[in-house]
DNA sequence: ATTTTTACTACATAATCGGGTAGTTTTCGA
DNA sequence: TCGAAAACTACCCGATTATGTAGTAAAAAT
């Protein structure tokens, strides 16, 4: 449909998947006026996108999270399944955890809001295109808070350095035996020590420790 | 040592934690040199910071990663500790992944490269009271990118819908009868899918499904 | 100096697990 | 429609786990 308009090898090609089809159109009309884009393809679902070259070609991808049919999030997945370069920048109304974290998850390496404004979009392009991630200053802020260390409630439930690496050894499925010979205590030392992990965590079971662990960041998750 | 200045109370209070004196002045001249900031206190190492004034009083603390006696990933969570308000901006020659994570668990909201331009640290300070997170570009998307799911390397490796469904329930400590009622399935099905989530994952345990569960980003870590 | 707490060791036991084997039903592609 | 694979169900069994109780030695608090 766009093969009229001709593309250099130092042009960023992109493709747009909004349902609305007045934003969609503004935004190929707005890209395809800069010289440094083409707008290979412009869809109006997941579904009709997944189906098209456009996609496999793209260098960026600004995908809308409110679709009907296949959400934006699943696309994301789909579409960084298919062209895993491509960068995904997702355009939504909607900033709750969910649809901002799932997006993320889904392999989306931007997050912008709809009201981002034409020079804003241009300028998010370039930075994602440049090795950047454009996001909103709130969602920046969002997502980094994400990785803070949560504090226990009562100091009390703070795990000691031994509690620690024992913890650690849970989360790799090491049996008592094989805990006490890495931390030369006797079996039963080391289930002191699990007994007490347990009631700081309140758990009563090693996969649920080894969950709260890394849910408060005590345990590495990445 | 700087009551001197007067403070107005729309103004933004700055300390300073930075080893390396010139740089340390050259940040406390440049902000004091701007209407908006006042510079409460300036340090060359975490040690004197925590136990200074200016720190439970600033409103921004730009933070050296690598200090002398206590790192600043140690002080971001001590300061954070101390004062739960303050905006910790790391500022850093590493850019390496202990060193960005690392910062951000400890309570820092913002990871600037040292080579930041007198503006640019202004501006970055400026985002971060407005609620944003100052970041360069690449740091960002290293950030994003630590979100992504991962793909099993082998796709006989991904799990069903229902193999999810069930490690979320070993996340929470659950037995087989559990499970199994809850699924409405006998004992031994549960069984089947878990001999099955573990021959995927590669585990022979509960606490290593789990643990293996959210590094895949298969289990919700947030 | 004395008490208390913390860190361990020891033993016991019911419950639960992980894994082997095997049979049946359901699903689904050929 | 046939046959194979996937989805269950069933039984077995040794190993491991969670938890209770109890005792000891060292460290910390009083």
């Amino acid at each position: 449909m766009h093969n009229l308009i001709k593309k250099n090898n130092d042009m960023v090609t992109v493709s747009i998947i909004e349902d609305n089809i007045y934003a969609r159109t503004a935004w190929e009309t707005l890209l395809n006026g800069e010289e440094e884009f083409v707008v290979l393809g412009s869809f109006g679902s997941c579904e009709e996108a997944v189906e098209s070259e456009a996609i496999k070609k793209s260098d960026v991808i600004l995908l809308d999270i409110g679709l009907p049919g296949i959400s934006g999030i699943k696309g994301a997945e789909i579409i960084s399944g298919i062209n895993s370069n491509a960068l995904i920048i997702m355009i939504s109304i909607q900033d709750d955890d969910k649809s901002i974290f799932g997006s993320l998850q889904s392999g989306a390496i931007g997050y912008l809001h709809k009201s981002v404004s034409p020079e804003e979009l241009i300028e998010s392009i370039r930075l994602a295109v440049r090795g950047g991630s454009p996001m909103t200053p709130q969602i920046a802020r969002k997502v980094l808070k994400s990785f803070h260390k949560f504090k226990p409630e009562h100091e009390q439930d703070r795990l000691t350095d031994k509690e620690i690496t024992i913890l650690n050894y849970l989360a790799e499925g090491k049996s008592y035996k094989k805990i006490a010979e890495e931390v030369f205590l006797s079996v039963d030392g080391v289930k002191y020590h699990i007994r007490s992990i347990y009631e700081k965590l309140h758990v009563h079971s090693r996969a649920e420790a080894v969950n709260k662990g890394q849910k408060l960041k005590i345990l590495p998750v990445l």
